[in-house]
DNA sequence: TTGTAGGCGTTATCAC
DNA sequence: GTGATAACGCCTACAA
C-alpha cells in the first residue's frame, strides 16, 4: 500500500514555476482526488465523461475545480496503455513538399482534431522502403489508424485493419480518390474542341494510379477523336519544376500545338521551357495543368487547369477511417470530382507558316 | 495450433492473416519470453539495448529470433508510461498550407527520424487561441518536446522546458531564425544599386518577428540612401496570392519603380496585379521576393528573390531540441543566412516620359 | 547470467 | 453514489 487517501503527503513532486503553474506534468488523478477529498476512481469517472448519473453534480464540480487548480491532465500514455488506443492516426505521404498534399493534410487535420484525434505525419520521401519501415514502426502502437496518401498498403495487414487509402484503389479497402479520368477527359475535350490535333502529354513519372487514369483518359479521348495516341508527343518527368523544364524541352521540339500536363508543377516547368524557346502561350502553345495550385493564376498567362478539392479529400478520408475504427457504417469508397477551370493558357491553335523559332515582334 | 517453440500454450491471441504475419498487435514481451524460453525481463533487456554484458549472446539471439517469428514490437504506450517519455516531438506551425513550411517540416522530420523520434504535426491555422489550446492538449504527454514555428511560446511554460522556437527570438530559450534583416538589406541594396529610388514594400500583415526585421532593414537601407521610408509606398496583405494581388493594385497606382515583397507568394500576387495594369517586369517595374519557392523561377520573368534553406532550419531546430531534451550542450541560438538570387525580375529603372498607362507596343 | 516483483497512471469491475 | 482493486505492457532494482 503505497499511498492513502488522507495521508499528509504533499502531492508528488509538483514543481511550480515563476508564474505559478505546475511546470512538470507530475500531477496525477490521485493528487486531484486527494485535493478534492474523493477517491481516485471518482476523478477518473468525471474525466472520462461517465460522471453524470453516477457522481453527484456537486462532487463533479469539486473534482473539476481541484483538477484546474492543480493543472491536472490525464496522462495519455496511461490512457493508451489501458484503453489500447492512442487517439492518434498516422498520415503517410510520399512527399510533404508537394503543396497539394499539405492541403490534404489540413483537411484531415481539421476533421481529426474535431473528433479528438491527433495526426502523426510521416513523409516517406517517395521511398517505398522507408515507407514500409515507417509503417512498421507505427504499428508498434502510436497510431490507431492509417491514412495512406498514394502509398502502397504494406503487406501483412489484415483486411479489417483501420486503413484508408487516398488516390489509389485497393480492393477490399476503403479509399477516396479524385476523378482523374474525368478531369483529364475534360482537359482533352477542351483542347480538342478548340481545334488542337497535335496534343502532347507531359506526364509524371511517379508510378501512381492517378497518373495511369490520366493516361487512360488521354488515349480514350484521342482515339475517339480519330487520333493515334502513340503518334503524339509524350514525355515523363519527376514532379518538380526544374525536372519538368528539362523534360519539356525535347517535347516542345516535337512541335505540339497544345500540351496536357499531369500536374500544375509540370505546367510551370513547361512554361519555363517554352520561354527559353520563345514560344508564346497561348498563341503558339496551349497548356492545361492539373490541381489548380495556388500559383496557377499567377503564372503568365494564368494557367487553365483541373481544380481539385484536396481539403475535402483529407476530411473525407478521415471520416471513412473514423467510421472504420468505430465500427460505423460509412461509404466504403468515394470519388471526388474535378473541375475544368479555363483561364488564359488555352486558345485555338494558330496555323503557323514560318518556323516558330522566329519571334520578337511577331504578335 | 499455428506455431510454437517449446511451450504448449499458444501465445496470447495472435491472429494470423492470409500471408502469415500477425495482424493484431497482441504480442507482448511475455509471449516472446515464453517462446524463447526465458524470462520477460531478459526480453526487455535485449530490446532496450542493455543486453550486452548482462545477457549471453546466444540468449540474445534466441530472444531476437522469437520476437521476429512472433512479430513482436514493444508497445510504445507502455514504454512511454514507464519511461515518462514518448519519443515524439510536436511541431506547431501557423499554416501547413505554406509550401515554405513543408520544407521545414521535412528537415525536422528527417533529423527526428534519425534520432528515433516521431513528429506530431499541429496546424494552428494562424489562430492564436487554437494554438494555445493545441499546445495544452499536447502537454498531456504525447510529446517530449516542442518545435514552435512562428508561434508564440505559451505562457506558463517553465524556462527549462524542451522548447525550440523558429523564426522568433525569445529570451532565455533556444531559437533558430533566418537572417531576415540581412536578406532584406541585400534586396534593398540590390535595388538601390540598380538606381531605384521609388521603392515600394508589399508587406505581410501577419504579425511575425521576421517581418518586423524586414521592415527594419528597409527603413535602415532607405534612410542610409537618403530616402524617407515613410514617404515611400507600402501596403500590407495576408500571405496568399489572391490577397496579395488585391493589395498590390493600389500600391502600383502609386507608381513605384520597384517593389520589395515579404514573400514569394506576395510577389506572385504582385505579378498578377502588374499584368492587369499592363506594367512590364522588369521594364516598368522591378520585383524582389523572399524565400525562393519552387515556383519562383517559373514566373515570367523569373523572380529575383532571397533564397533560404528551410530544411536546414528544420534540422537545426531539431538538433537544438534534442540537445535540450537530453541535457547536451549545443548552441543556444542560431541565425541562418539568406542569399540574394538575382534572376530576371530586376533591372535598372527606365525614365519614363509618358504615363505608363499607355502600353501595347512600347518596348 | 538470469529471474522476481513492483509500479508507471488509467480505466473498469465490483462490492459497499 | 462512491471507493478499493486488478489489469494494460514495460523497465529496472534487486535477489538468486
Amino acid at each position: 500500500m503505497t499511498m492513502k487517501m488522507s495521508s499528509p503527503r504533499v502531492p508528488g513532486v509538483v514543481a511550480f514555476d515563476l508564474i505559478g503553474r505546475p511546470s512538470r506534468q507530475r500531477v496525477t488523478s490521485v493528487d486531484v482526488a486527494r485535493h478534492a477529498g474523493v477517491s481516485q476512481s471518482t476523478v477518473s469517472l468525471v474525466f472520462s465523461g461517465k460522471g453524470p448519473g453516477r457522481v453527484s453534480e456537486a462532487t463533479q464540480e469539486r473534482v473539476r475545480r481541484a483538477a484546474r487548480e492543480l493543472g491536472y491532465r490525464p496522462n495519455v500514455a496511461a490512457q493508451a496503455l489501458r484503453l489500447g488506443s492512442s487517439r492518434a492516426i498516422a498520415l503517410l505521404v510520399p512527399d510533404v513538399t508537394n503543396p497539394f498534399f499539405s492541403r490534404v493534410l489540413r483537411g484531415a487535420q481539421r476533421a481529426a482534431q474535431e473528433a479528438g484525434y491527433t495526426v502523426v505525419l510521416v513523409d516517406t520521401g517517395r521511398d517505398r522502403q522507408w515507407a514500409e519501415q515507417s509503417f512498421e514502426a507505427l504499428r508498434a502502437g502510436p497510431a490507431d489508424g492509417y491514412l495512406l496518401f498514394e502509398v502502397m498498403v504494406p503487406e501483412g495487414l489484415g483486411p479489417d485493419q483501420p486503413v484508408v487509402v487516398m488516390e489509389r484503389e485497393v480492393p477490399g479497402r476503403r479509399w477516396v480518390r479524385f476523378d482523374a479520368e474525368g478531369g483529364a477527359a475534360a482537359a482533352f475535350g477542351h483542347l480538342l474542341e478548340l481545334g488542337h490535333r497535335r496534343i502532347a502529354h507531359l506526364a509524371a513519372s511517379f508510378d501512381a494510379p492517378t497518373f495511369h487514369l490520366r493516361e487512360a483518359a488521354r488515349r480514350r479521348m484521342l482515339s475517339e477523336a480519330g487520333l493515334d495516341p502513340d503518334e503524339l508527343p509524350r514525355a515523363t518527368t519527376e514532379i518538380a519544376i526544374d525536372s519538368a523544364c528539362e523534360a519539356a524541352g525535347p517535347l516542345l521540339d516535337e512541335r505540339p500545338t497544345a500540351v496536357f500536363c499531369d500536374d500544375d508543377l509540370l505546367a510551370a516547368g513547361l512554361y519555363m521551357a517554352a520561354r527559353e524557346r520563345r514560344m508564346r502561350i497561348p498563341d503558339d502553345l496551349s497548356v492545361v495543368g492539373f490541381d489548380d495550385m495556388d500559383f496557377a493564376p499567377a503564372l503568365e498567362p494564368p494557367l487553365t487547369t483541373i481544380a481539385l478539392d484536396p481539403e475535402g479529400m483529407g476530411a473525407t478520408a478521415f471520416e471513412l477511417l473514423e467510421g472504420l475504427m468505430n465500427g460505423r457504417r460509412t461509404r466504403k469508397q468515394v470519388v471526388l470530382p474535378g473541375e475544368l477551370l479555363v483561364r488564359g493558357s488555352t486558345a485555338p491553335p494558330k496555323r503557323r507558316k514560318r518556323p516558330p523559332r522566329s519571334q520578337e515582334e511577331d504578335q
